[in-house]
DNA sequence: CGGCAAACCTGCGAGC
DNA sequence: TGCTCGCAGGTTTGCC
């Protein structure tokens, strides 16, 4: 599911209800995520007041009173659950349940177990193996076109692949990086170190874009994202070119049958979908 | 070191 | 109906 938008969509649905309030209860399901779940997982957090919900690219950060964080991941298909009144009976794949003092059941689920939560103890958040190689945040000040193009400079692999790189920017996945390099229009099999000036400028503005549209629209629901209150996302309906091979580019007038159209290949391993005509 | 494919795990839709 | 195949929003690993 989640990269950037996704994740700040479950942030903001978390926080209300997470922040200030005390862990009543947790209880863990199954030992393992993608990882083993630390240590005394329910007698860890049992007890513990939440001082802040926070985000680093595609990490959730909950923030704990004797210092700690848990750091949570929702890799392919991980899901947040807020219910505020009588929950329903555990589902399928519902690993993971908070209860806070008020009464309040957060559950996760996750059915293929990419994602993962650690704690990282006080003071070692910042230089946690997990977070300290991760670039700049897009939406933050320190993000800029020059940034972007010093960390693209030297390398040989296509942007697509850079811009998937979480050292180069935080948070970004397969679907943001392939509307951002169309709204820029950029081919995604260009060479990363050639995007730099103008073209670094026009990327930069595409993804802050993207993303701050996408976290405005709840995230995309493709499959498994959901907002905390079950609502589904809906900036799928907005995509210019993911899943869309083979229809007309909304950006130009190109169609399948002539010049181009939405075109789906193969990079490392993963779908890219791009405009052959207008991304250059 | 850089770049790429494979691996992790489950579910779903398409095609036979 | 039921099987097999391919595909899926991420990250790490291991191999050239």
């Amino acid at each position: 599911m989640p990269e950037l938008p996704e994740v700040e969509t479950v942030r903001r649905g978390l926080a209300p209800v997470l922040e200030g309030c005390r862990i009543a209860r947790a209880v863990a399901r199954r030992p393992d995520l993608r990882f083993p779940l630390p240590e005394g997982f329910g007698q860890r957090l049992t007890g513990r007041t939440v001082r802040r919900v926070g985000r680093r690219a595609k990490f959730l950060l909950i923030e704990l009173d004797d210092g700690s964080t848990l750091i949570s991941h929702l890799g392919m298909s991980g899901s947040f659950r807020i219910y505020t009144e009588t929950p329903p009976e555990l589902a399928r794949h519902d690993h993971v349940i908070l209860t806070t003092d008020q009464g309040v059941e957060i559950r996760y689920n996750d059915p293929r177990r990419f994602g993962f939560m650690v704690i990282a103890e006080a003071d070692q958040l910042d230089n946690h193996p997990m977070l300290k190689d991760i670039g700049p945040e897009p939406l933050d000040s320190g993000f800029t076109p020059r940034v972007l193009a010093r960390s693209l400079r030297g390398r040989k692999a296509p942007i697509k692949a850079a811009l998937l790189d979480q050292s180069v920017v935080a948070g970004l996945g397969n679907i943001y990086v392939a509307e951002a390099l169309f709204l820029a229009g950029i081919s995604p099999k260009r060479k990363a170190t050639t995007v730099a000036g103008a073209r670094a400028e026009k990327l930069y503005r595409a993804i802050v874009d993207v993303l701050g549209r996408a976290i405005e629209a709840g995230g995309s629901s493709i499959s498994d994202h959901r907002q905390t209150d079950g609502e589904l996302g809906y900036f799928q309906y907005a995509f210019a070119v993911y899943g869309r091979a083979g229809q007309a580019c909304p950006g130009c007038d190109c169609d399948i049958d002539k010049t181009g159209g939405i075109a789906r290949i193969q990079q490392s391993g993963r779908s890219t979908f791009y405009c052959t005509k207008r991304q250059r």
